[in-house]
This record gives structure tokens, sequence and C-alpha cells, in this order.
DNA sequence: ACCTGAACACCGTTCAAGT
DNA sequence: ACCTGAACACCGTTCAAGT
């Protein structure tokens, strides 16, 4: 369940050992391409640099072969970017078991956040659609199960499920307020359009809280909030099926 | 606050008039190139054939203008986005003052769900960075300022913006499970790999309800338990502000 | 089976030139 | 002031060819 999980294709002896290269410093004289490999360097890409630098020609650079050596390991990019999420997934820890059902829900929850803040630049590709691989489907397992345990009905827990994993990936991608760029002086301004403040009292009250990345406890203020409205609605499961609107 | 508030310069004649053409097939001579006329030309190409399609030369030539005659009313294809975004945000209505804070904010909430469900295809962008614009900003003010009048500190009030925020936008691009194709056959398969059930009996359980598309609840659900939640924090501040993580 | 170089059909954007 | 065509520096991916 480790980021080396993919990683060793079993029963394979270093390739390098026979020429006598110390297999320490193994970007002289790199292994051969594999499929875990190639997702491992281009997570790696991504981590350092950024979502926009991972192009297949840039990964490929990086592997020192030709961009077109990729694609007898993988189909296309799209396979690519679904590899190197579930690699990612395969960090969150599942095997927590003490503790009641929400204590559990907490901790597994918490663990698949900072799996996603350890990689967020990957994290923000959630927006476009999710492929779910094996690592996704076992957290979809234990949560889902988690939600019975607790008593909800199987449309309830899966409600519930997707309203944590909504909020937990979203948090990845949304809110980190950028500042405005002025139009003329090319400077950074203020994270809100020129408005005299007293049109916007409260945005200018909370205005230290709203500006800049996300305070640190933030995920778990929002997850408690969460978790909170579940309890009541596990309290009172009659009138929680509709919303009053 | 509709989608024609940027489109009509005020004071200016219709440009076809005086050659005896029919202004309500204005197909046939397109209206001067305008800022409000790029932006809504954009945002019903990105709603029409997805976000994909949003080109610099799809639009122009949507626009049946040059690549580059856009780049004389709209810095850079990031900025089109930014005011496309923008355009978006003014469907929402903000202008509810009945009832107490959490009528408002939940009728405030759900109209901002309905603007980005309406376009979902450029709610998809949110991903990547917001720049506020000023119809963001109202939003942002509307909600602060219920927050604050619900009794929250600026902090925490910001805490829960955020949250809203997030659960919201983050509704539009998350959860949508895409079926996996088969890597062999090109067929689509369900949407988890191919496990035994006895391996996933929660998720089995569950999965009418895990698979294809949001039902059509799902979002009041999770909304209704973001704000129960937020009913218990205001009953008992005390004990709310840590998470007991 | 695995890798390569050249090429295709695209992008956003710069630039010099037109009116 | 506004628009144009040509060109630049990129993409992902197909294809035919090598070993």
């Amino acid at each position: 369940m480790t980021l080396n999980d993919q990683s060793r294709a079993p029963g394979r002896s270093d390739p390098t050992a026979w020429v006598g290269i110390d297999p320490s410093k193994d970007q002289t004289r790199p292994p051969p391409l594999s499929r875990p490999r190639i997702v491992r360097a281009a997570l790696g890409l991504v981590d350092e640099k950024g979502l926009a630098a991972l192009t297949m020609r840039a990964l490929a650079t990086e592997l020192e072969v030709s961009p077109m050596a990729l694609y007898n390991h993988v189909r296309d990019k799209d396979e690519l970017v679904d590899l190197m999420v579930d690699l990612m997934l395969g960090e969150v820890d599942t095997s927590v078991t003490e503790g009641d059902w929400l204590t559990q829900l907490r901790a597994l929850v918490c663990s698949y956040h900072e799996a996603l803040a350890a990689h967020h630049e990957l994290a923000k590709v959630y927006s476009v659609r999710v492929r779910i691989g094996p690592h996704g489907l076992l957290i979809m397992e234990r949560t889902v199960a988690l939600l019975l345990a607790a008593g909800l009905s199987p449309a309830e827990a899966s409600d519930v499920f997707f309203v944590l994993f909504i909020y937990t990936a979203g948090f990845q991608q949304i809110g980190h307020v950028v500042p405005r760029r002025d139009s003329a002086t090319q400077e950074k301004t203020s994270y809100f359009p020129p408005l005299p403040p007293q049109q916007i009292p409260a945005v200018t009250a909370a205005s230290p809280h709203l500006n800049g990345p996300h305070r640190p406890g933030r995920f778990d203020y929002g997850l408690e909030l969460l978790l909170a409205g579940l309890q009541v609605k596990i309290a009172a499961p009659e009138e929680a099926a509709a919303a009053p609107q």
C-alpha cells in the first residue's frame, strides 16, 4: 500500500548488476521501461513541476527515451493519468479497524485527504472524470461498509459517500482564491475587484480569513460539519429523507 | 442579473438596419466584435459542445472572424474563461431577503448550484483556480453576511463559506463515475474493476445507487447534511472550535 | 516485442503588415 | 483602433520502419 507497490516486477534481477554499475546511482543506466516505472516517473514529474508539465514528450525525455516508446506500455495519456491517480490512492490507509464506525470513518477520510494533499497537483485532475481503479474501489468499499454499519440504507450510504468524496477531492481544487492581476499595471492586486468596502462589509470584515491559502485546520472543520450533520440524520432518519426545500 | 446583462452596448443602434437586413436573422451580418459578444459566444460554445471545444480558433470561426481578432478584446484565454465564469455567476439570485438566515442561505446556495448545473461544462473549470469577479464577489458577500448574521465569528464564517463553496462547485466536477473501457475489447464495462463481489460486499449492495449519474436529489441531501451540522455548531460553539481528531 | 524518427493535425500566441 | 495572414513553439498521436 505504498508508492513502491507497483514498482518492482517480482523475481526480476537488477539489469544493471551484470554490467558492474552501482545500482544506487540508477540515473546513469536507467532500468528498462515498464508500466510502473512510467507511472511513478509521471507522478514525480507532476508533484515537482505541476500538472501542466505532464507531457508525453517531457515524460519521455525524463525517462531518456523516445516519446513513442511510452505508447508500448500505456494506451494514451488518459490511461496514464488513471494509473497515476490509482497509485496516489494506494497511499490511503484503509486498514484501520479500531473504534466505532464514526472513528473509523473519520480516520479513513482524513487519510484520503492527506494522500490527495501530498499530491495536490494530481488531485486537480479529478475535475474531469473519475475512472475508478483497484485502490479507489477499496476506499469506496470501506467507506460504504462503514456507512452501512452505521445503519444507513444503501441509497443513503451512497449519497453520503459522494458528499464526503466531493468535499475531500474538491478541497484540493477549489477555494484557493488567486489574486487578480490589475489589467493596467500587471501587478497583483487584492483578491477581489475594486469595490468600495462599504459595499462589501461582510467580506471586508472576514477579509484576512478569506484571502490566501486555506488555513491549516480548515479541512477538518468542514469534515466535522459533515459528520455532525450525519449524526443528526442518523438520530432522526424519518424527516431527514427529503430536504425541506 | 441575466445572461443578457453584458450583451447590449447602451445607445448603439443596430448596425445591420441601414442595409435593410432583417435583424432577427443576425447570423447573416454579424454585429461588430465586442467583449460581451465574445464572452457570450464562448459560453454558448462550451454549453453546446463541451469545455474541450473551447478553442480560440473555433470561437473565432463561430464569430466569423480571424483568430487574432479576439485578442483585441481579451488578453488571453485565461481572461476569457474568467469572464465566462462571471457571466455564469450573474445568473445566481442574490436578492432573496425573506425568512431567517438559514432560509436565505439555503436559497442562495441552491441558486448557486442551479447556475453551475445549467453550465456544468464550464463549472468544471473551477478545478484550476478561482479568479473572483464582480458577480462572484457579490455571492461571497451575501453568503458571509448571512453567516455573520447567524452569529459566527469572521474566521468561522470564512471556513463555512469555503465548505459550502467547495461542496457546490465540486458537485459539478466530481463523482460522475465513468465506466471503464475494457483494455482488450474496447467496450465499456462496469464502473469498477473486475473484483469478485464477495470482496466488495458493500459496493455490491449499494451498486445501483453508486453507479451512473447523480440521482436527482443528491445535491440537496448533501447541503442539508452541511446545514444540519452548521446548526449543531452554532448551538454548541465552544467544543466545535477544534476537531476532536 | 519493443523502440525510433518523421509526419499529421492540432493548440495558444507573437509579430509585422494592412485599413 | 481594429483586423489579418504567416509563423513560432508547442501538443497528442499515427505510421512506417528499424532491431
